[in-house]
DNA sequence: AGCCTGATATATCGGCCCGATACATTCGCG
DNA sequence: CGCGAATGTATCGGGCCGATATATCAGGCT
């Protein structure tokens, strides 16, 4: 059986102790968000689909008067998941519109580069500051895998704002004096 | 109206000269691709809605009998391009099946996570090879932007090889007792 | 000449996935 | 006590990928 990476995810969420899907998603935002987002367009179906094929077993656990299932990982689930891990992944990808528009910012006057360059730089700042915050949260923790990517993906941000500010240093010089309105 | 990004890529593709959807694919899996795919079943339809919107137009251009159509950017396509270029950008994301499966392996022996370190090494030092191998066609223009593009993603992966290397070297030792963290 | 492969060119389809939204309940706080 | 925030489940439109189908054309090989 074949399942998508993001199945996975919501497996590796529940190896460790039984989670509503609404708990898996706010795990998922909190963690493997910055390099593997998922939706509850997607956590929800994948729930069903993974408990028919006996990878995870659904549990009544609910609160008070509203319904709830938190979703345990079977021995076969825990197999698969492990499976999974030790194939070499096949999955990159990256849609990064600040490059995008660096790419084509020939079409534009030549100093107005420089403004992309900097909202790109902006951005990796914003990001480093919410990796940050969460690096409490995971120095918590005996696993000590998330913390690496955490704090991997602190220092590559931290390195692309730098390449930002390093491109923007040596952009072109809009040649010579050519007067364009304001 | 609102256009996605990849509508903009298209548009960005055909500023300099007209081009065929089919070339509009070989460009893009030749440049933009690392950081902004495109598939046929966009482009395609996207090139009909882009027309319909009047910002490019179709023009016959047959190769012997083969039926083929190029799209010219026109005045108001050039403009909505430079329009979008001007807003800051605000889509991110990243897809790194590799970075999620170290964030999952503490579920395996100790010694495994290497493994993924070091497929996701030789994943990015093949990048860098095949951006390299792009590196003199982006040479030959004299358009600066899609070459700092293309340094700053060698520069990237580079980096991000360096990073797993250290991470191998610094993973937690299999031997001993489990400790707690503080 | 015929054949085969690969490039050119357009189009479609299943399925993954996002973002937004809807709705109901329950908790924390002033 | 009341109200907004958090919990919990679910759905829908649309973007987008990867594979595939069809057809023509150019080149090299036999």
């Amino acid at each position: 059986m074949e399942l998508s990476p993001t199945a996975y995810v919501i497996l590796g969420m529940v190896s460790r102790e039984p989670r509503s899907g609404y708990e898996i998603k706010a795990l998922v935002d909190g963690s493997t968000r910055f390099f593997w987002a998922a939706s509850y367009g997607q956590i929800y179906p994948e729930l069903k689909r993974l408990a028919e094929a006996g990878l995870v077993k659904g549990l009544d656990a609910p609160r008070g008067e509203r319904k709830r299932t938190v979703y345990a990982i079977t021995a076969s689930g825990k197999e698969a998941l492990r499976d999974w891990l030790r194939q070499p992944p096949s999955t990159y990808e990256t849609r990064d519109e600040g490059l995008l528009k660096l790419f084509f910012a020939g079409v534009l006057p030549p100093t107005e580069a420089a403004a992309i360059l900097r909202s790109m730089r902006e951005h990796r700042l914003g990001v480093v500051e919410r990796l940050r915050a969460i690096e409490p949260t995971a120095l918590e923790k005996e696993d000590p895998f998330p913390l690496i990517v955490l704090r991997g993906g602190i220092e590559f941000n931290e390195w692309y704002a730098g390449w930002c500010e390093r491109m923007e240093g040596q952009l072109p010089e809009p040649t010579a004096t050519k007067k364009r309105s304001s």
